[in-house]
DNA sequence: AATTCTATCAACCGCCAAGTC
DNA sequence: CGACTTGGCGGTTGATAGAAT
């Protein structure tokens, strides 16, 4: 099912990723956005294309990605849009929120074709909702999401890779009082779709991985999720960002902050070994160059233009106001110094990038230009 | 128990469109 | 305007788990 690793191509590892690379992927685009898939892989410390990079990112590793257990209204809907768009996978993903092209394209030829066909094939047979709902429900009896052969309830191992599990599994009680205690409630009521689906509530109860709180004895799953941020920033505004996106909020009152301490262990080998992604991750980010940044060569042949330049390119046009455009006529946009009380050069000085930017490689080039490194949080507070 | 067949899906490949130089 | 780069898309492959023989 897994494609192992395979020969370098190039000098490039292609194949299976393994959780080390899963890992560094993660840590990186999390933390710097992905500026440029080509260059990504090279400062991430991946031996991959960054076609490979994008592919993995986009298809298995990039938040709120439902995986598995298509529900009656998704297949309905695969099978409306494929009538009417054909082939188009990308269109038909755009449909369907957490769904990827590459998903929905091998659900199709391996389950929902064959359905169709059947169906054609026997004209005479009622071809009546029943018959479609015995068909599908055939199809969700083989992807029961409580399948643990299908899909093992800890979720995370899927995500970061596949090892072996050794069980770090949150204890039904903890989990179970955490979900009826008041800490869900924000993580609910502040995730981007307020409404969210029957599918997406049934994921949060099964222990979906970007959905579920934090819980403080889940140190396998929390650990490695906050990687990119041990250390003083597991309480900085940058954690909330990047937890936005995961609908997980508030970290420091749901114990983030404990979770220094187990991959504090794991990094010194105190950590039994029966952890292996909880160490994995502690390698990664002890060897640290997961995140390297451009060499010094690199980023003086990077000027403050075309840094800016690569990062407005993500940015969508509206926010681009005629003020910013005006400011960046005049120069004063550039020049001015970036300080507290000036709120316009503040907010016009941060235009240019979207959230997740304020983490990328350009963004720090841009401060670096003003003497600003690692001003992230005086950043979010001013902003 | 061993072998063969089938289903699954992550990953690769080649092509194309848009943007940049 | 053409060459080049980059990201995105759809078709296809191939290793493996599980089922069937």
């Amino acid at each position: 099912m897994v494609r192992p690793p395979s020969g370098d191509k190039n000098g490039l590892k292609r194949g299976t990723w393994t959780p080390e690379e899963d890992g560094k992927l993660i840590a990186y685009v999390t933390r710097y956005g992905c500026w440029n898939w080509r260059q990504l892989p090279k400062f991430a410390g991946l031996s991959r294309c960054g076609k490979s990079c994008r592919l993995r990112w986009m298809n298995y590793l990039r938040p709120n990605i439902k995986r598995g257990n298509y529900s009656r209204e998704e297949e309905e809907t695969i099978i409306k849009l494929h009538e009417s768009l054909g082939n188009r996978w990308s269109a038909i993903a755009a449909q369907l929120p957490g769904r990827t092209d590459n998903e929905i394209k091998n659900h199709w030829h391996t389950n929902l074709k064959k359905g169709l066909k059947k169906s054609s094939d026997v004209p005479r047979q009622e071809n009546n909702s029943s018959n479609n709902l015995s068909q599908l429900e055939k199809i969700q009896k083989r992807t029961d999401p409580n399948n643990p052969l299908l899909y093992p309830t800890d979720t995370s191992t899927e995500i970061i890779g596949r090892l072996p599990s050794s069980d770090p599994q949150p204890s039904s009680s903890r989990s179970s009082s955490i979900t009826t205690n008041t800490s869900v409630e924000p993580t609910i009521s502040m995730v981007e779709d307020d409404n969210p689906t029957s599918t997406e509530a049934s994921a949060e109860t099964s222990g979906n991985f970007w959905t579920q709180p934090f819980l403080t004895d889940n140190s396998y799953i929390a650990c490695d999720f906050l990687a990119p941020f041990m250390g003083t920033e597991d309480l900085s505004p940058v954690v909330d960002e990047f937890s936005c996106p995961y609908g997980l909020f508030e970290l420091e009152k749901h114990g983030a902050n404990d979770l220094s301490v187990p991959l504090e262990k794991a990094r010194k080998g105190e950590k039994e070994p029966n952890d292996p992604l909880l160490i994995c991750t502690a390698q990664i980010m002890d060897s640290s160059p997961s995140s390297p940044q451009p060499s010094s060569s690199e980023l003086s042949s990077m000027t403050k233009d075309s840094a800016v330049a690569s990062s407005t390119n993500m940015v969508a046009d509206d926010i681009v106001t005629s003020l910013e455009a005006s400011a960046e006529t005049t120069g004063d946009f550039w020049t001015e110094p970036f300080f507290d009380g000036n709120s316009y050069i503040t907010s016009d000085f941060l235009a240019p990038f979207t959230d997740s930017e304020y983490l990328s490689p350009a963004f720090d080039e841009y401060l670096s230009g003003y003497g600003l490194y690692g001003e992230y949080e005086g950043v979010n507070m001013i902003n």
